[in-house]
RNA sequence: GCGGGUGUGGCCGAGCGGUCAAUGGCAGCAGACUGUAAAUCUGCCGGGCAAUGCCCUACGGUGGUUCAAAUCCAUCCGCCCGCACCA
């Protein structure tokens, strides 16, 4: 289907890049040469939770595997799981979900959508919803499907077998994820799955099942869960050191700066399409001084966000950042604030407030005492300071190191 | 159904009836430092007030005891855990 694709080596080292867990990586090869051969596009499915609409880097190393067989011409499967979504996926904490209902679903589909689709592309990416099968099974159905699973595979679930050993709880219906996982399979019969590698377990049990319904078993490729800008957890938005995939281009440049030297290797080799050749050169340029790691985290936060925006949106992120953070001046671009004029001059307080730069009056107080608010340049300390405030004056503001604003009162 | 426990500020979590806007940790904010929004250190961290203080709101809800309650009692609600019941 496509000319000119290239040889299968390459295309394996492409595919494999990144990928922890391949079963298996002969079987992959076979697959894609079959493909190749019937001129037909393998399909690769990969579920998403239906409640979380808010993507980010880790996410979107997925994605980009994703759009890594998409770039050989196959057709990737994003599956929303609204029906699973039910059970939520058992690995530890609150095992049932509430439901969404129909236009909840709906709604984050979309937000999906605009999310994806910047590294995806939308005619070879199909979106799907597991309930249109799941919530379709007959109760004997479902006798039937969990007939082909046994407790023991479940157990070798590590969670599952921990929670068992340690006396906990196991509902029933959390042992059904995994079956339903494996059944999506089965519906979309599937070439290829990805997920991270939590999700190893649930991918397997899909190939297994695939294999006892008479379907060529799936292919399984997990790729590593990201570390969090702290370098530590596993990156989420619950912990706060994320990057979202919609995070404007100066906050996603900013955050990737804040990248400690360690792990800026991590996003070289998971968020960008670096071979891992050239990301062991760079690393070898800053281990023998050749390259300044700074130079190296700038180029970093460049091509990330360059993928998510595009290279001006990249180029003006990075300007911002010299400015704002290397050299501590005011960025050229800054947000107007247009407030009521009044003849008698303002306390500072109340406009750090109109102007939304500080949440209460005694915030405000507190960001003057701690010498975090500079008008037009100097510093204000002094909580009862006023402001000209007649029509037509206006002054630049700003507080803390990066937060400006021109307020003009009119 | 019986018994026990628990419910505190964005989160976790302390809290002799007064001195509690409430210890501590996390998160957040500011300052210093730095190649960086990292690390580290320091300070702040409910709200209102021309204010070294006064006032308001807050410790699951509602009543009550008391000069005084986050702290005691009653009751209701939520959560957790044992036990029992289960045609």
């Amino acid at each position: 289907m496509v000319e000119g694709r290239p040889a299968i080596r390459e295309q394996m080292d492409l595919l494999l890049k990144g990928c922890v867990d391949v079963v298996r990586p002969e079987d992959l090869e076979t697959r894609l040469l079959a493909a190749q051969r019937e001129k037909r596009p393998l399909t690769v499915k990969v579920g998403f939770d239906p409640s979380a609409p808010d993507l980010h880097l880790g996410h979107a190393v997925v994605i980009r595997k994703m759009r890594h067989f998409q770039q050989l011409g196959h057709r990737v499967v994003f599956l929303i799981g609204d029906f699973t979504g039910m059970i939520g996926d058992p690995t530890g904490k609150k095992a049932t979900r509430p439901q969404l209902t129909r236009e909840q679903v709906a709604a984050n589909a979309e937000t999906y959508k605009r999310q994806i689709f910047k590294l995806l592309d939308p005619r070879a990416t199909v979106i799907d919803f597991n309930a249109r099968w799941l919530g379709a099974l007959t109760s004997e159905e479902w006798i039937r499907l969990t007939a082909r699973v046994t407790l023991a595979q479940m157990l070798e679930r590590d969670d599952f077998a921990k929670r068992l050993a340690a006396g906990e709880a196991i509902s029933l219906h959390e042992l059904l994820y995994p079956v339903a996982q494996a059944y999506d399979s089965v519906a979309l019969k599937a070439d290829v799955e990805l997920g991270g590698t939590d999700q190893l377990f649930n991918l397997l049990v899909g190939r297994d099942l695939m294999g006892k319904l008479g379907l060529p078993p799936q292919i399984v490729m997990t790729l590593p869960l990201l570390e969090g800008l702290d370098g530590v957890e596993k990156m989420s938005k619950s912990l706060g050191n994320y990057v979202a995939v919609e995070d404007a281009p100066e906050e996603m440049f900013g955050k990737l700066m804040s990248v400690s030297d360690a792990l800026m290797w991590r996003y070289w080799t998971l968020c960008t399409d670096l071979a891992p050749a050239q990301v062991e050169a760079l690393k070898k340029a800053v281990a023998n001084g050749e390259r300044h790691p700074m130079d190296v985290k700038f180029e970093l936060a460049r091509t990330i966000t360059a993928d998510f925006h595009d290279a001006s949106a990249a180029a003006a992120a990075e300007a911002h950042f010299r400015t704002v953070h290397q050299k501590r001046e005011v960025p050229d671009e800054v947000a107007e604030v247009v407030l009521p004029a009044s003849p008698e001059p303002l306390p500072v307080v109340k406009v750090l407030v109109m102007a939304a730069l500080a949440p209460s009056n005694a915030e405000a107080r507190r960001l003057l005492q701690q010498g975090g608010v500079k008008l037009a340049g100097e510093t204000v300390r002094d909580p009862f300071a006023t402001l000209d405030a007649r029509a037509g004056s206006a002054h630049l503001a700003q507080v803390g190191k990066r937060r400006f604003a021109r307020i003009r009162f009119s």
